[in-house]
DNA sequence: GATGAATGAGGATTCATTCAT
DNA sequence: AATGAATGAATCCTCATTCAT
């Protein structure tokens, strides 16, 4: 039974703990790991750089536990849709909850993208923990579909196209920004874009019209 | 007229410089800019630091030339699809061509997942000399073909999301190789992924068939 | 009057003092003053860093305290000698007691090695405090051996080769160790080495057997 | 063939680098691998910090070429003594030898003396390459002497006495000449010492006078 | 008496860059 | 054009120490 300071003394320390990740998890999304320095994770967090040292052993521990705060309410999210049995599009809800999601946390898709591109050893971990339960909930949930016009080897190019789709989103809405002349993440450009997402999701889930037009062939 | 001593001197010069920026482009796609180390890229050329500076006032001089040299080749495959007349969907050969590019070059997406990220100052020049033209090429083609299922409001969420698809492919493609076991590279991986684009491209522009299920309403 | 309370308190005090000083004694052998962290001390005396400042008040009182307790013991069995008056070579006896004794606690020779090494401010107290006495007691047993070969001059030599010799014994034992491929302060290897002792300070003891060989000049 | 510049940037650099070696060497000596910092090398040197790193790869690895720089000559000495037969005591002429040559780099003493406590990794090495070499030559050279005192198992004590007291006089000098009022470091001094050591080298390999004293029993 | 958290000073090392050669 | 050496600034991190609890 904790006595009351030292429960108060572990709060403040789980409340700095929180700052800190946040601060990180900004800094870590917008430059990279390399990118990013102890000394302004330290004062984005009103602290002084030993002291983040107090609450985590390096940088690499501290990026670590950014990465699984980040990561593990997707992977929640996922696991949530697959236990149950939707009769809708699964693609469909499941989108419209890891946008919502993802709005509250538009870091997340950064720090993916600088990780995946890195190809570094951690990626290993972060694919294997992560992002491969991500994949297998997503073609679990579209096997289950049996209208769907996707044939086996295809499976796992759409679960990959999605994954561009929702998390280049997030992760290059500040070069979508620009282009566009628009916050990609404002409320409302959300709210069309979720819209658009599911239309596209119907779109994709259609059973195959028999098109007259023959399959073109690639020239590639 | 130069000299034959210093028009050779000057090819060597030309190859050296080639020689740095592919080192550079390599290392700034994988580590972004603030990763990537002038010593290493150093290494990957066969120079000493310092050598780099003969041919590059600074490392930002060096990474701006690394953009310039591989975004321009994009964009003139941009111009000279939109410069002809085509009645297929253009969609569907703009892709093809450009998978094929990139599938060259694949960093340059990498470079831009960096850059996008960072929403630094560098950013706006990007966004203004490179993205904003294919954006633009890629909605005036959609304009050009009249049986497309997407209302004005959605013309740029449609080529976001070929961005997203498109680029995330190659920016992703360490991640992805993790995932699915098969690196996404592979000239057998490529044709198979421009195969499901062209496919999910006519799905795309396929004329709306009158649904019988209502448009959801978000809850977002 | 002590209550129980207070008592037990306070012998739990003065244990963990110990423990303390065996563990700085042990590592500041080792390390040296400035090798030897704080941190490090408070690991092995399964404490945090911050309470070994509730029983020293620094690193330098600590590593006082460490002398202090290291160096008493070997100026009372000198002393004691030099109370008792001894006709048997007084060095003879003071060796195999001083042997003994620093099996015991070999770090001290060490401890005092890193400080004579380091000529700092120190040195001067420890020299004064410590090995002063240490040499007086010792020239004045020379003195007081009538039939020894040594001049005057030579007595702080004498004193000196002993210092170096049984302290070097123990300070340089890691050394020895490797090269011997024996432990020098195992018990077998201690008596073999006191043995050793006793015969060269007996041949030291020896009148001058008048040589036929000339007293050889230095070509130094 | 070295241009005239480049041989001159070779000698510069080369000069440089012993400057290093010698900041380091009296540092590492007085303080020990942990106490001596780069800053100061660097400021004793005439260089930044920064500029250590052009000559050594690390710190480690600065303190490696300061033993090797100082024990090699030792070894040489004590190689070329064994290569010649000699008639008189080899230890007599291997101390003078050994003197005169440490009178001129003092620090190897001490550096070996912080060494040796440490009982550290490095240790392994510098027994094997430096101290086990030195102990088989003057064992060697015992060995060939065939009238003195010591039995097969004492060799290895006597040379550990002479390592004692050689190195020790040096390694102890700030203490010594705190103690005896009197810097051992002098050429007086060492003259006398020089001398010292004769007359014990002497006395030690003296043929044992059959001594009507029983040896004694230690009652270690 | 013990400790978790905080910190200023300093640790070694790397950084991008310059310059004489 | 190429480079070895030099460097100021910055890197991550550890240090001894303090203090509220």
């Amino acid at each position: 039974m904790p006595t009351t300071a030292s429960r108060r003394r572990s709060i403040d320390s789980a409340a700095t703990r929180e700052a800190i990740l946040d601060a990180a998890e900004a800094l870590f999304a917008e430059r990279g790991f390399a990118g990013a320095g102890m000394r302004e994770i330290a004062e984005v967090s009103d602290l002084t750089p030993a002291s983040l040292y107090n609450h985590f052993r390096s940088k690499e521990a501290l990026y670590e536990a950014v990465l699984a705060r980040a990561l593990t309410p997707l992977l929640e999210i996922l696991r949530d849709f697959a236990s149950r049995d939707q009769s809708l599009p699964a693609a469909d809800e499941m989108v419209g909850a890891i946008m919502a999601r993802l709005a509250r946390t538009p870091h997340v898709p950064r720090l993916l993208h600088h990780e995946a591109a890195s190809g570094a050893e951690r990626l290993q971990h972060i694919s294997r923990e992560w992002i491969r339960p991500l994949f297998e909930q997503g073609i679990s949930a579209l096997r289950r579909d049996p209208i769907n016009p996707w044939g086996e080897g295809e499976q796992a190019l759409v679960i990959s196209a999605w994954l561009h789709m929702v998390f280049g989103h997030f992760a290059l809405a500040p070069l979508l920004a620009e282009v566009r002349g628009e916050d990609p993440l404002s409320p409302d450009a959300l709210e069309r874009q979720t819209h658009f997402f599911r239309k596209l999701a119907r779109l994709m889930m259609t059973p195959r019209t028999p098109s007259s037009e023959p399959d073109p062939t690639d020239g590639v």
